[in-house]
DNA sequence: GATTATTGATTGACGAGTCAATAAACGACG
DNA sequence: CGTCGTTTATTGACTCGTCAATCAATAATC
């Protein structure tokens, strides 16, 4: 079998890995290469040039995080528990690692520069969106839109909150956007 | 009189619109002192090294964002007239400007690895919060604190999420905290 | 035999921080 | 007032390191 898929996958892994350990993109393509048993001209052969290695693992971050949320949407029952499920899920542990953190947070920056990171993070919003009406409609009717839009900012919000300062676990804030849902809600009667 | 106020003022706001120019913290002392009209050995030996400049530059915001708060107070009448002046100060314009974009984006990512920049972001968020308490305590009464949390992290998420990519303008996105305040606030009765 | 995988060596450029040296400004003091 | 020793301002040149990207060459694989 050819060796291309993997290599590119332990690059994608090794890449997130160095940026958690750094902090920045400030990331050397030998180290990367060399954390994933490499050389560093593997990775450019592979890759082209060091943005596309970025934005490759920009891409596995959402991949995973797309696939944290489908599963917990499929254990939910009814509406109110699909729009728990994605809350919950955009404050997994798994999003509170170092590097998963240190992954979004320079991503955002790149976002600014970086036509490729600026249209992966639109689709991230515009799936979060989709998924986060389409269980607000039953609840919300025409105002779901509307909702969803202040919910999802509140995610992005107290996610950096917690990512920068964690003042207890992921849960905590997860409570607090169910706490913002409830009066969104509750305002509708 | 003595030139080093001057010439950190000048090194200051040079960061700020390289770091604009750049959109990232790959910006050289050499570019930063050219643009501030001097050589980098000046640069050096006012700031010693690379991270006091950037953290200077953060305050720097931080100052400019405060006075801009507190300006906004002083024209508030009421409560509420208070917290929309918060909200509304934080979407100004001023801080849509592509180098105030940068610079809070990528003192985000500092926050990391700086604990300067992280007890510069824990304040910036403390005033926030207490600001934001002080104007909600006579409409939310007890509940006014994890009221402002909730808007604190709405606003912050906004924020990002326009900075990133803009639908409409930065009173758009004031205006959607409003109705979560609204929410919140006539859940109480 | 041809395509794919892999690397060591190299290039060319850039960048943080230092240093010694020069020029200004600043008192103090006669 | 002048002048002189001292602090402050300022820079060009330099060091030492790093790093993205390339390339030619060698080993596998098909």
């Amino acid at each position: 079998m050819s060796a291309e898929p993997k290599r590119r996958a332990q690059l994608v892994e090794a890449t997130i890995a160095e940026i958690g350990d750094v902090g920045s993109l400030n990331v050397t393509v030998s180290r990367i290469a060399k954390r994933a048993g490499m050389s560093s001209a593997l990775a450019f052969h592979y890759f082209g040039d060091k943005e596309q290695i970025f934005l490759a693992a920009m891409r596995y971050i959402l991949t995973v995080y797309g696939a944290e949320v489908r599963g917990a949407l499929v254990t939910a029952d009814g509406p109110r528990q699909r729009v728990e499920a994605l809350i919950r899920a955009s404050f997994s542990s798994a999003n509170f690692r170092r590097e998963a953190i240190a992954a979004w947070l320079n991503f955002y920056v790149l976002a600014q520069t970086s036509e490729g990171a600026r249209r992966l993070l639109r689709i991230y919003r515009r799936r979060l969106h989709s998924n986060l009406v389409h269980g607000l409609r039953p609840l919300a009717g025409d105002v779901a839109p509307g909702v969803a839009q202040r919910i999802a900012g509140l995610i992005d919000g107290l996610y950096l909150r917690h990512a920068l300062d964690p003042e207890g676990d992921g849960q905590t804030a997860a409570a607090l956007v169910f706490h913002a849902l409830d009066a969104e809600l509750r305002t509708l009667r």
